[in-house]
DNA sequence: TGTTAACCGAGACGGTACGTCGCGTCTTTCT
DNA sequence: AGAAAGACGCGACGTACCGTCTCGGTTAACA
């Protein structure tokens, strides 16, 4: 995740757009500002706050070519999330798992605590409450985000650093899980220390083989 | 928590109700009908579901006399949580941690699994994205749910299973976080392989010493 | 009519309430209270602003005794005209028959020209659309009024000034009724020049025999 | 007025409509079937009885847009009474005023006489004491009646019947005030009798030069 | 000088209607 | 022909006031 803001991180390039049928002049100039208009208010008034009517005002686009493109407030989330997920966001590079890992969480713990464009985030969690299309949407963008970030967890593989047949999805959210457990399911302040623990917890379980994928290594594991 | 349902689990006790002003007659039935109403509904429907007018026509009782007594939405679903948080749970106790922390997060994976009564705990959730009071009710839940859970770790302290400066409620949390990762953020699914890889983690790493208490060893264990 | 107030002219004396079972005391007191409130209520929001409600709330009795004793928004219309009946007002004497009437519709002009005070008799019409009780009141209070302004007809055809069969309350309809179809039904302005047109056309038309009870005078009259 | 019914006094044309955007399909259609809807209501249960809920019940258009296009039961009550204003009528032409006068009391006396189709007349008064809107419709109304009714009044000025200075507006307040005010206002009965005494007591004062719009000639009437 | 019937306070409730918001659909008009 | 403009249907919201009920406490008239 890029370490400035929510909204850059979602705002993204267009380009991946060329996707759609039309990618020059007014319909482009549409999306456009369909997509701002969206952002702007899911940040300014988080989820509960963006309504179809008010995108169509702030965007001036006419509320019935809203519902024909993106099909209500569903479609809106969706557009947002779906542009989010096509950043080129990569995980540091720092020569350790650790320093990794650490990287990465710092990076969540800034984009969530940053009191001003920390909403829209949170906005997105809700979106995914109300509209099974968010959730999907939303889903994809985790299992790509932790594709991407798997790779830190090869090279460390390659490294000889941690066991070779590790999961490296698994390190990765052992790392994050417990960040975004006390971000949005029981809402308990995080701060540095906690993202350090939470990346200790995971390196220290993955050095006792708890995410190795052979499922002997595993059970060993567990008997100790 | 129970391992029978949802709803045994929040319709716990009445009798703290007796701390309100009028326990006998018809306010209490009145307040009775409604949270069993608003139960069935979250578990038919869902959060989104969830209406006052619904409510007062399951409950039989009038839509301004909800909204006299518990404000609307949020106060229904503040008053299911008060009452989740008024039970008697207590972990199991198996006589190892492993096995403690193992009976906890296959109590959490047969909440949510269970195609049914499974519903209400993640309407909760979507409350929480639209309720500060609903938020705030859910927070203190969890820390009442931590603590309890917590006792767990300290018998294990008390057994010199684990090293002593443990801090019982970091444990606990990652024992849980992944479960609640994948379930709420991710929507990823959860099986028993993942939830016992989970303790297996939070195991590791409380061996390792990356919970404990005093600022020295947990470095320790990172600098390893 | 008074000349000074709308106020002063409803709220009078209470000695007739005599009649109910508990003349001293909290009983008495509470009467006076809703009644005061009721007319403070009716001159500050006019007929639409009056509610059990707020009377309860500026009188200090409680909504329950209101409906106990007055049965709702209509008694407490009823109470206010049934008192403004009592009061002991007469019409003036000048000598003329001219100059009585021309201070009866004065005194109709300036009770409800007055920017003030004159808000309370429009709402007791209105009053009178929605209660019947509070319609049946209305009419016998007018009965009351123009039986008591009669005397100043009859005084005249003592004198001979008119003729010796007019009809007295005919007369001073004829001579009220422009100023108050003006003010309620077309809602015209009046001034002091419509109110004396309306003098003279009454006299005019009394003098002409047309209030003549005898059906003869009357009809001959009208042959012209 | 017509000599029917208030019902088709009130049902007027429609074609006017034709000053509003869009005159064709579904809108029109929705205007009229809740101008229907709002006189057949105004005719069952009177003012107190017509709510817009009600109106929208009946009619089939949707509660929100009755809100959206008329603002209310004012606005309701004010489309009628405009639709009121728009009809074509004018006074009887009988050749003498008394004639034409007593002609247009007697369409007064029938029209609010009638048993069935009286109702909604006096709702409208009703109505004006709720609404300024509504009252303001009705004074308009009122001052178009009085203007198309002095016709009468100006062609026996031509005929030299009265004095050639009368206000024929006042011929015609003098003629009707009266009943108006047992109407609405005292809530007495009325009849023929009344009626016609009504209209000889117009004519006297005319005769008399009371209605004169110099000055010096109503003066001179007074002083006899 | 008690007693006791009448009256009052307090609070919750059921009920009707209000006026508003936002969603999503459909129709008319305009280009 | 097809989109812009806009009216509409629809469900729910949250509020105001109505009138009722139950309970418990006062008070004033009368024995």
């Amino acid at each position: 995740m890029p370490h400035d803001s929510a909204l850059t991180q979602l705002e993204f390039r267009l380009q991946p757009d060329a996707a759609t049928i039309r990618p020059g002049g007014r319909t482009a100039r549409v999306a456009k500002d369909v997509r701002d208009a969206t952002l702007a208010e899911l940040n300014e008034h988080g989820y509960a706050g963006l309504t179809v009517e008010n995108v169509a005002e702030r965007s001036g686009v006419h509320k019935t070519t809203i519902y024909r493109r993106w099909g209500g407030v569903d479609g809106l989330i969706v557009n947002a999330l779906d542009l989010a997920s096509q950043d080129d966001w990569g995980p540091p590079d720092t020569g350790t798992l650790e320093g990794d890992l650490t990287g990465l969480v710092h990076e969540v713990l800034e984009l969530f605590t940053d009191p001003v464009e920390g909403i829209a985030p949170a906005a997105f969690i809700a979106a995914t409450y109300h509209s099974e299309r968010a959730a999907e949407a939303m889903t994809s963008l985790y299992v790509d985000r932790h594709a991407r970030a798997a790779v830190a967890v090869t090279r460390a593989i390659e490294r000889g650093e941690i066991p070779a047949d590790t999961d490296p999805g698994a390190v990765v959210r052992a790392a994050v899980a417990p960040l975004y457990y006390r971000l949005f399911i029981t809402r308990e302040p995080i701060d540095r220390q906690i993202a350090d623990q939470a990346v200790a917890a995971a390196l220290a379980a993955t050095m006792a083989g708890v995410f190795a994928q052979s499922p002997k290594s595993a059970r060993s594991s567990r008997k100790r």
